[in-house]
DNA sequence: CTGAAAGCGCTTACAG
DNA sequence: CTGAAAGCGCTTACAG
């Protein structure tokens, strides 16, 4: 490896050295070892020293090197986002909100794709974490749902958060997004539309999101004394083409469903392709409801009716619980799937 | 600022240390200057003595410690992604072609959003550089094409590559995206299809991509013997909306353009939007054609006729750039914008 | 080609 | 409530 060229090599000579725990020390005239209580927040300083410190740091613009302080405390101040999904929309509203929670904290966000059916993706992961001393990570869907990344979390003392659809974990480790909730949404709004033959596209039955859409739904049917039949649900793989294969079928059938819920939008665009095939028009022959509600719901046509997920906020209360920052006052319901109506979903035809 | 938990307070007492560079250095029987020697690559090392290091560390499985290596080369292993695009794929992309540049590389990714007109943008990101000791940051439209960020690089010595559609900087600080040839692509497309009232809507003017966009589809235009009508020329602002509103308006023209050239998949899908809304079908009565590549392009319908931009492959280019080892051997060709031909192009209607 | 000393900028025990 | 000493795990001059 190429050693890095030392900061300030090409700088214009200015030299102007960037204050260090010393300095302030110096100015403020005390040891620095005071100096690092007050940048730790200690209780133990006596409130005009304290005063005397904080001025000498505003005065000089100190910042503690988190460097230094990293390499002291055996831990970094970087927090590791570790994900496989691969829908882009998702990886940056999570980076978002994570980013969000971050801001002030000194912590920087170090981004790290995996792939949860590799092999190595364990020791993979531990290498990356006791290399970079992190201080903590925040773990999505799927990945998230593997009990054995948490398990090493504990063991290499890394502080870390899941988030998944469900609880899986201590409260504070868990972010829920309860997907349940949002099939049960779907399920209630298709059949106030007066929708019966209802059918579901799901997403792979590796991700446990793809078991909790559909358990939603079919709340929502037996609310309504209905129940899904067998044959009307269909199993997906969050993609688009995975989408447009399982409307395919469904729309193939001898008594077709009015309406499908899909898993998530990429796959409900995928049962609009399908529909436009089969010469079907949405919503007049059919109705269409997905999950996210990401940028391609309003850019197809017709735009989809859909299950926001709060992602970003979700994002920013993981990150606020890794660092022990919680907000509980907020609205709790700001982080729950909610229904979004838009062009896709309409009464059921006669 | 909390302090974090010191590392291993809640492993299982194991505690099986890490090793350091002080435990290689005794098994290899020499000193830990030696060792330091080998990691950065040293040339002054007997080839005997380095076999011997380099056993010993293969046997321990011993790793630098990034923190404390950058603490005494006062910098970091850290490698900062500057944008303010606000295109979820085009983050994504980029991400993921800077993580394939520096896998292995012992190097790590810190994303950091700005916006460019914010007033604080520049001691925000200097504060950013300064605090973490970036090693080096990648730049990418339009915060790339701010030759004050470039400058302060300089200035506290940071490593930068800058990614735009034209050489803004020295070679080593640049890798160029071209999109001039990609506007090219999609003029001679749509001329050899027997189009002649040809529109453009542009990017917002603050973007460099905006201009190059509309520059290289008038040197297609030009190779043709025509000149694109000033009126045909609308101003967007690479999102849906404005893609829609700027359609609106060359279609509600006398004679309306027979094709549009959207400056980006997102206005196109807004002009498929506008299409379907004046009841003209896409490609019967007009020809679009998009710039990206993104997934939206597949997704809608018709799918879009578009211009790639090897997003993830310029993202790699840009981490080795950045990191000193470019790969010069590669084929050049695979960072040139292309044309992808599907369904929203087609023959002039009669 | 190799090493002993000093230092990077912080924090942790340990005293007082 | 405050401080002097030692240490985190590396590298940089400086010798030899």
């Amino acid at each position: 490896m190429k050693p890095p060229r030392t900061q300030g090599a090409s700088g214009e000579g200015l030299e102007r050295r960037r204050p260090t725990i010393n300095d302030v020390a110096r100015l403020a005239g005390v040891s620095k070892k005071t100096v690092s209580r007050v940048i730790n927040g200690s209780p133990f300083v006596r409130a005009d020293t304290r005063e005397r410190i904080e001025a000498v740091i505003a005065e000089t613009g100190y910042a503690p090197d988190p460097q230094a302080r990293g390499l002291a405390f055996r831990r970094s101040f970087l927090i590791g986002l570790i994900y496989d999904n691969p829908n882009p929309q998702y990886v940056v509203n999570m980076q978002n909100g994570l980013l969000d929670g971050m801001r002030g904290s000194g912590f920087e966000l170090v981004v790290h794709p995996c792939e949860r059916g590799d092999p190595n993706v364990l020791p993979e992961i531990r290498a990356f974490i006791e290399r970079q001393k992190l201080f903590g990570v925040v773990l999505t869907p799927s990945v998230s749902e593997d009990d054995r990344i948490a398990e090493l979390m504990d063991e290499i003392g890394c502080e870390y958060v899941r988030v998944a659809s469900v609880p899986l974990d201590e409260p504070e480790h868990m972010i829920e997004t309860k997907d349940r909730l949002g099939g049960l949404e779907a399920a209630r709004h298709l059949i106030a539309l007066g929708h019966r033959r209802l059918a579901f596209i799901s997403g792979p039955p590796t991700f446990r999101s793809s078991h909790e859409r559909l358990g939603g739904f079919e709340d929502g049917l037996a609310e309504a004394g209905l129940a899904l039949d067998p044959r009307h649900v269909a199993e997906g793989a969050y993609t688009f083409e995975s989408g447009i294969a399982a409307a395919r079928a469904l729309l193939a059938l001898d008594r077709r469903p009015t309406a499908i819920f899909a898993g998530n939008d990429e796959m409900a665009a995928g049962v609009l392709q399908a529909a436009r095939e089969a010469g079907l028009s949405v919503p007049g022959d059919l109705s269409v409801v997905g999950f996210d509600d990401f940028q391609i719901a309003s850019r197809i046509w017709p735009a989809l009716t859909t299950i926001r997920t709060p992602t970003r906020e979700i994002g920013r209360l993981a990150a606020e619980k890794l660092m022990g920052r919680e907000d509980e006052r907020r609205d709790p319901k700001q982080r729950l799937p909610s229904l979004v109506v838009r062009e896709s979903s309409g009464p059921v035809p006669k």
